[in-house]
This record gives C-alpha cells, sequence and structure tokens, in this order.
DNA sequence: AAAAATACCATAAAATCCCAAAAATTTCTT
DNA sequence: AAGAAATTTTTGGGATTTTATGGTATTTTT
C-alpha cells in the first residue's frame, strides 16, 4: 500500500510565497518520488482545481502518476476525460521542494485559496491539502457539528461498514 | 510513461503574432523532441484540424510520432486512415520555438481559433491546447456547470473508476 | 516595392539560487 | 534526569538567472 501522510500544522507564508513542509510531510514526498535520490529536489504536483476549490491538494509522484494511468484508460474525447484532464492536467502545477525544505507557492495559486501569511496543512491520505487557516477552520467546525448531532453513541468508524463506500 | 503538460496560463500575442511558450511546456517539448539538444529550437506540431474545432492542439514530436505509427497501422485507403491523415499531416502545421522561448502563429491559425491580442494556453495530457481566452472560458464554465449540477457528494475522480472508460 | 517572415537586441518582473542565522529537536554525557 | 552538544528544521535576505514581452533591423517572399 501506497505511503500515507499524516498529521498537520500551522506554516508561515513569506513574501516572495516560501512555506516550509512539514518535515514528517517531506519524507513521504522523497519515498513517493521514484527519480528522487539524496541531494535531488523531491517533486510532487498541485492540483488546485476549479474556481470553487478552496485549497491546493499536493500529490507525490507516485499518487499522481496512478491517476494519469486511469485517466488514460479512458475514452479520448470522453466527457469523463476533458473533465479529469482539465481537472488535473490544466488546473495543476508541477513544482519542487528546495533544500531547505521549502516550497514556493506562486501568487497566482495563494490568491486562489487565500493565503498571505500563514498557510495549514493537513493530510489526507496518500495526498496533504494547504489551506487558509480560518477557511480550514470553517470547514473544520462544520465536521464537528455534523458528528455532534449524531445519536450519543454513533461511532464515525461505522461508515467503513457501508458497502463499497457508495 | 511519457512526459505530460502540466498548468496553464493566459500568454500576450503581439502584432507578429509571436506568444511566449510557458516555461513548464518548454521543459516538456525539449525533453520530448528526441533531436533537440541546447542551443537548437525545439520542434512541436500544431494540429488546427477542421473548422468546428476551435483550439489549437500542440503536439510533440513523440506525441506525433506515436500517433503517426498508429495511422500506418491502419489499411491504406480506409475511411479512419483517410480521416486520420487528413487531420494529422493535412491540417498541422509542424513549428519551432524561438531562442527567445515563442512561437509564432501565422495570421491563418490565429485567424482559425479567433486570438488577437491574448492566448490561452492549458495542459492536457500529452498536448497542450491554445484557445481564445473567452471561448475557453465558456467551455470551462460548462464543465464546471455539469460538475455542480452532479449530486451534491460527487467526486470527479469516480470516473477512474468507470469500467474501461466505455 | 510591399508584405511577411525571421533574426537580433533590450528590459522589467518574476522565479531561483545561495548563504546564513534562529529555533526546535534529538542525541550524548555525566 | 539534567544539561550540554550536535543535528535538523525553519526562517530571512541578497544576488543571480530566467521569463515574458517589446522594439528595430534584416532577410525572404510575392
Amino acid at each position: 500500500m501506497a505511503r500515507r501522510f499524516r498529521g498537520e500544522g500551522l506554516q508561515k507564508v513569506d513574501a516572495k510565497g516560501r512555506v516550509s513542509i512539514p518535515a514528517l510531510f517531506r519524507r513521504v514526498i522523497e519515498a513517493c518520488d521514484p527519480s528522487w535520490c539524496d541531494g535531488l529536489p523531491p517533486e510532487l504536483v498541485i492540483v488546485y482545481g476549479d474556481s470553487r476549490r478552496n485549497f491546493l491538494e499536493c500529490y507525490t509522484i507516485e499518487a499522481i502518476q496512478e491517476v494519469d494511468r486511469k485517466i488514460d484508460q479512458l475514452a479520448r474525447g470522453s466527457l469523463g476525460r476533458k473533465t479529469l484532464e482539465r481537472l488535473f492536467h490544466g488546473q495543476s502545477f508541477p513544482t519542487s521542494i528546495d533544500d531547505t525544505g521549502r516550497l514556493v507557492l506562486p501568487a497566482r495559486l495563494r490568491q486562489k485559496i487565500n493565503i498571505e501569511k500563514e498557510a495549514y496543512f493537513i493530510a489526507a491520505g496518500d495526498t496533504f491539502q494547504i489551506w487558509n487557516p480560518e477557511t480550514y477552520e470553517a470547514d473544520q467546525t462544520k465536521i464537528e457539528q455534523w458528528l455532534h448531532e449524531q445519536p450519543e453513541d454513533f461511532d464515525p468508524l461505522s461508515f467503513l461498514d457501508e458497502d463499497g463506500g457508495a
């Protein structure tokens, strides 16, 4: 099974758009870049998506290649393929981590998710996300509210029992 | 796996039809031109297609060679072969990128997709497309609308689970 | 000669590289 | 277990390079 990101954290963003990637995330990015070796900058792909999405989703090379392979299998010209090509090939930004462990978020991407001085990082399986801290908090609050509306004995793990996650 | 284009961007077109190719695209074009080496102008092929198509599709040398090989395998005189020869051999324009990273779009091609002062570039797998910015936006809006008409929890990635993309 | 295509030169803005110092974490020693 | 030493991580700023774009001159085509 593919290696997974875990954890979360608040990071500073400087005037040039540079952000330190949490060290634990960096280890995963390195391990999941087939052409990486000590000394080389580990690569990754940031998918920022359509106008509504309000966070950046960061894919390791292995994770994005898996997506690419699946896109290849869809019929050329089909709606599904066109949509996914737009999303994953068009609305994305390939980049790498510099020797001090930082990533540069171009002004365009910072504006899209509305971050200035701080960014919130959070793991999500084989990707991790970058949020505006306030936006993230609002999203998290929504999830928690929903949880509180559930019966006293509700256990999130019960989702795992649903058939196929349909 | 073949190298892929990623990203998108608005570029200016000057009175002579010159456009800067986004630097990231340039790297892919160079890497996928077997006869390219530092100093030489990287080559590519622009497929403009029939009157209905409203964008230019740009192929790397490797990508176009793959198409050529597949066309070769079709029976001579067959409808499929004739159609594809028209499209990829007839309605196409081989060119190269100059030393300042620009491409010259001849007046004919600019008129075809109706661009004047600006052009929109967007990656699509092993090719990239050049659009009139307004036309592109309309197309993108259509895709996003369709996405939003889907059920609340619809994830575009679910396309990837379809069987074989039939 | 006029028009179009190509080559050459110039510049502001943006992205990248390089060096260095705080701050935090880990390891070692007593 | 406490403190010291060493390492890693995070952060900051300046110098350099690349990119995107504009203009002018020269060549080629018609």
